[in-house]
DNA sequence: GCGCACACGC
DNA sequence: GACGTACGTGTGCGCC
């Protein structure tokens, strides 16, 4: 393998990185932009030079022997600012975190030690790739030896070969010194001849050839006064060659084998990036903590091929393995159990065909500690098991006491809390196409090894949750709440297939000749689904005007081609296209995709552990996003019917729990009239907004003031409420302020919020659900603004979510209690969707209502809509 | 395999 | 005034 040196001139970079980056710092006050930037650097060059060999060079001191001939050698320098050679220290701890030899000269520059060992490595074969701020370097360049000088920032830079050089200069590498010894160099305060600058030198050199040369001849140079000033200054132009000549005999004391470079410690450079702030950089990288430090230590376990009363104890914390992402009939990969007589690894097959495992986990006194229940309840129940008497789930008790906190798998928050015996499941079972079961010695101790973790994982979180006042929301709320979300996802919905097959056959002919039209106004056949080719069609072929561009070229989003529908008429045909495109490849073959064909049912993945806010999100299929608001659309809701014919589809929402909610928390006088006197709010809101009377209120007013109640809803910026009315920004601002000043409560609301999330770190919804919002006092506006429509949206949308969850465990109670057969097969963010005997319907009526209305009490009634019908799409 | 642009819902 | 702007999931494209 060839082999690549790469040097860098330690303090050049370090200076570039300081003055290139704003004077950042991290939380303990140190400044951290020089190592920062170095950092960067370093990163990139490991990345694109792959080096094999590295070595960064530092001056040392402050003398060197350049000071002998030239005592006046970098004189009239700044000092180093205190900011920049506080971070000196910590650069050399970054290179020893990453391995990285530096190496520093008594009485030689870092340029001194680089030209040397170039040298040195261009005569064993070596290419060289040398790093540095300072022009100076150049004169190092061969064939062999790149030299890549800083041009904007850190990471650009201009690479100078022997090539570049005479194309830039138009003289030869190695007549570079000759240049400095001309025109000097004021940073260095290397004097060379007064008059002359770099293009004179040039001019000069070009026609003489060295510096020498061209002193023996001054009588051709042209000019008089250049003669006499060459003639005068001859012996301090030798000097000056001299000085900015790189020194390549050097006493080196550092082999070429001594700078290979073998990869850094992931350990230490953890370590050091959580020190100094650089998260980002941590994010990049993809390295935890200590991640090739883990010591586990021996672990005792025992494989059981039957039951006992000691492993089937209560209070046992049991992991049910299934791999696979979706957990829908799916293959469980085996089963751990750990409890206070000691840990069990027990085969999948013994216990399912177990009767006393099978008593033992149906009965609701055997309590058990888990990871994700929702996920062994559904795997389990697809085996004919029923699970019970899950009463502390670690995965949920991890979201509640912070859902911004990764919940990927337990090994992720055991670290967390400190506890370093468990393994990542990536590491266990690999990942992408390389993932898979391994042997079962292997999985046994994984899983004891994860059940053990949670065993103790508990009992901190029992107590966090305590202190957060947060346990009543956990085992009041989120796991009763797991437990209705499996049986809701292993009911399923079903799903009319054929009537799917047969908008399908519809939309695929409407597609073939909407195709059809758009190839004959473009005058060419092109990929209508390839934003890039359309971008070029529309505006380089058919050259309609562009109004926005992406990052990758022309915008050719909806909004945008809506303004631009009148001046061609391909647009309405694209438009189409996309909207049936959509409900083609999504909602009718991505649907089909995942109907079980035996039951043709779909069955959902709720993620409760997600979002921010506390909504729920919904997975494979998502079913929380079938079209609604345009009609074509729409009709995908007519392949949604219940399972049972002669049964009918019972929906009931909540109509503007949202700003039901915010006039509660807001406590404002108007809102809370508003509600109590069920107006319709974006008319009352139009009405307070404009400053008219209701019969006053046009279309357009209310729409704008829906708009704005949408933006107040989900925190939008002025910025997004100018882009969903289309106006101006300004005005958008306008807007908001005038609805601020019709109801002050939401201002004061809006301004104490920000005010108690900065003050405390987080906000909080009615039932203590958390966010913590760090960024609140970032100096970034941006960022911090982004962090104060959060800590105002929050409370209102979160609270919303903590209202639909109660009513979910209300409604399962209240159904059981009055023995309905009715079941919630659906939840999306603020609606239920029910399956209902016709004989039912009746009593839903009834109690569907009261008990979502009643789930909590506010200063404002909740209100429930339903309808009902054959099919989804009928319950509007 | 991944990021991007786009589109659907609340 | 900068800057890039509610949260999710899924699809197809185009690059590596």
């Amino acid at each position: 393998m060839s082999k690549k040196l790469v040097l860098i001139d330690g303090n050049s970079i370090a200076y570039r990185a300081f003055f290139a980056l704003p004077l950042l710092n991290n939380d303990k006050g140190i400044h951290t932009n020089a190592v920062y930037g170095f950092t960067m650097m370093l990163m990139r060059i490991l990345e694109q030079e792959k080096p094999t060999h590295m070595l960064v060079a530092f001056d040392a001191g402050k003398t060197t022997f350049r000071h002998s001939t030239f005592s006046e050698y970098k004189g009239g320098r700044q000092k180093t600012p205190p900011e920049l050679s506080e971070q000196f220290a910590f650069v050399r701890e970054l290179l020893d975190a990453y391995k990285v030899p530096r190496y520093e000269l008594e009485n030689y520059e870092a340029d001194d030690i680089i030209g040397t060992l170039s040298v040195k490595a261009e005569e064993e074969g070596f290419e060289v790739k040398v790093i540095s701020g300072d022009k100076d370097l150049t004169q190092l360049a061969t064939d062999k030896i790149t030299v890549d000088i800083t041009k904007k920032g850190i990471t650009d830079v201009d690479s100078y070969t022997p090539a570049f050089i005479e194309e830039k200069y138009g003289i030869p590498a190695e007549r570079i010194i000759d240049m400095k010894g001309l025109m000097g160099d004021t940073s260095d305060n290397i004097p060379g001849v007064p008059g002359v600058g770099e293009k004179t030198a040039l001019k000069l050199l070009k026609e003489f050839g060295t510096l020498e040369q061209l002193l023996e001849n001054t009588d051709k140079v042209s000019g008089k006064k250049l003669q006499e000033k060459l003639e005068e200054f001859k012996e301090q132009a030798i000097l000056s060659k001299q000085l900015a000549t790189i020194h390549k005999e050097a006493p080196v004391k550092f082999a070429l084998e001594d700078t290979i470079y073998e990869g850094y410690d992931e350990k230490k450079v953890y370590e050091l990036f959580k020190e100094l702030g650089f998260n980002s950089l941590l994010e990049k990288m993809d390295i935890t903590e200590s991640a090739d430090e883990q010591i586990l230590e021996e672990i005792k376990f025992t494989i059981v091929q039957g039951f006992t009363e000691e492993v089937l104890a209560s209070d046992s914390t049991i992991i049910i393995e299934v791999m696979e992402a979706n957990y829908h009939k799916s293959e469980i990969q085996g089963i751990a159990i750990v409890n206070e007589h000691g840990s069990f690894f027990i085969p999948t097959e013994i216990a399912l065909k177990s009767e006393l495992f099978k008593e033992w986990a149906s009965n609701e006194r055997n309590k058990k500690t888990v990871y994700d229940g929702k996920r062994s309840i559904v795997a389990l129940g697809w085996k004919g098991i029923d699970l019970n008497g899950v009463e502390f789930d670690c995965l949920i008790a991890s979201y509640i006491l912070n859902p911004a906190l990764s919940t990927e798998d337990i090994a992720t928050i055991a670290k967390a809390k400190g506890l370093n015996q468990v393994q990542s499941d990536e590491i266990v079972y690999g990942k992408g196409a390389k993932r898979c079961c391994p042997d079962e010695n292997i999985l046994a101790e994984h899983l004891v090894r994860k059940a053990v973790a949670l065993h103790k994982l508990k009992e901190l979180y029992i107590e966090d949750l305590k202190q957060n006042e947060q346990y009543e929301l956990f085992t009041d709320l989120e796991m009763p709440l797991a437990r209705i979300l499996a049986d809701m996802e292993s009911e399923g919905i079903t799903v009319d297939i054929p009537r799917l097959q047969s908008m399908g056959k519809e939309i695929g002919e409407k597609l073939a000749s909407l195709e059809k039209s758009i190839y004959e106004l473009a005058g060419e056949e092109f990929n209508v689904n390839s934003p890039k080719q359309l971008g070029v069609i529309l505006f380089e072929k058919l050259n309609l005007p562009v109004v926005k561009k992406t990052k990758t070229g022309y915008s050719t989003s909806a909004d945008i081609l809506e303004k631009l529908a009148d001046q061609h008429p391909i647009i309405k045909y694209i438009l189409d296209y996309r909207q049936l495109g959509k409900l083609q490849s999504t909602y009718i073959e991505g649907l089909l995709k995942v109907v079980h064909n035996d039951t043709a049912k779909v069955h959902t993945i709720y993620n409760q552990v997600l979002t921010q806010t506390g909504r729920l999100s919904s997975t494979d299929p998502n079913l929380q996003n079938i079209p609604i608001r345009l009609e074509e659309g729409r009709k995908i809701r007519q392949a949604f019917v219940p399972s049972h014919s002669d049964w009918v589809i019972f929906a009931a929402d909540y109509s503007q729990i949202e700003l039901r909610v915010l006039a509660h928390i807001a406590n404002d006088a108007n809102l809370i009239d508003a509600f109590n006197n069920d107006l319709d709010i974006h008319t009352k809101t139009a009405m307070d907004v404009f400053h008219v009377k209701e019969d006053e209120v046009t279309s357009n007013m209310r729409r704008q003031a829906k708009a704005v109640n949408f933006g107040i809803v989900y925190g939008i910026s002025d910025y997004g409420l100018s882009q969903s009315l289309d106006i101006t920004r300004k005005d958008a601002g306008k807007f908001i302020a005038r609805y601020l000043e019709s109801f002050p409560g939401v201002k004061e609301y809006m301004e104490e919020i920000v005010q108690d999330a900065k003050q405390k770190g987080y906000v909080e919804t009615l039932l203590h659900r958390r966010r913590y919002i760090p960024e609140i006092t970032a100096r970034n506006f941006n960022v911090r603004s982004f962090a104060e429509r959060t800590a105002m949206n929050t409370p209102i949308q979160g609270s919303a979510a903590d209202i639909i969850k109660k009513a979910m465990i209300d409604m399962a109670e209240r159904l059981k209690s009055e023995n309905l057969n009715s079941k919630v097969l659906l939840q999306v963010h603020d609606e239920l969707i029910f399956e209902a005997p016709r004989d039912e319907i009746q009593i839903l009526e009834k109690i569907v209502p009261e008990v979502m209305e009643n789930a909590v009490e506010l200063k404002v009634p909740l209100k429930v809509d339903y309808s009902f019908g054959p099919t989804w799409y009928d319950a509007k």
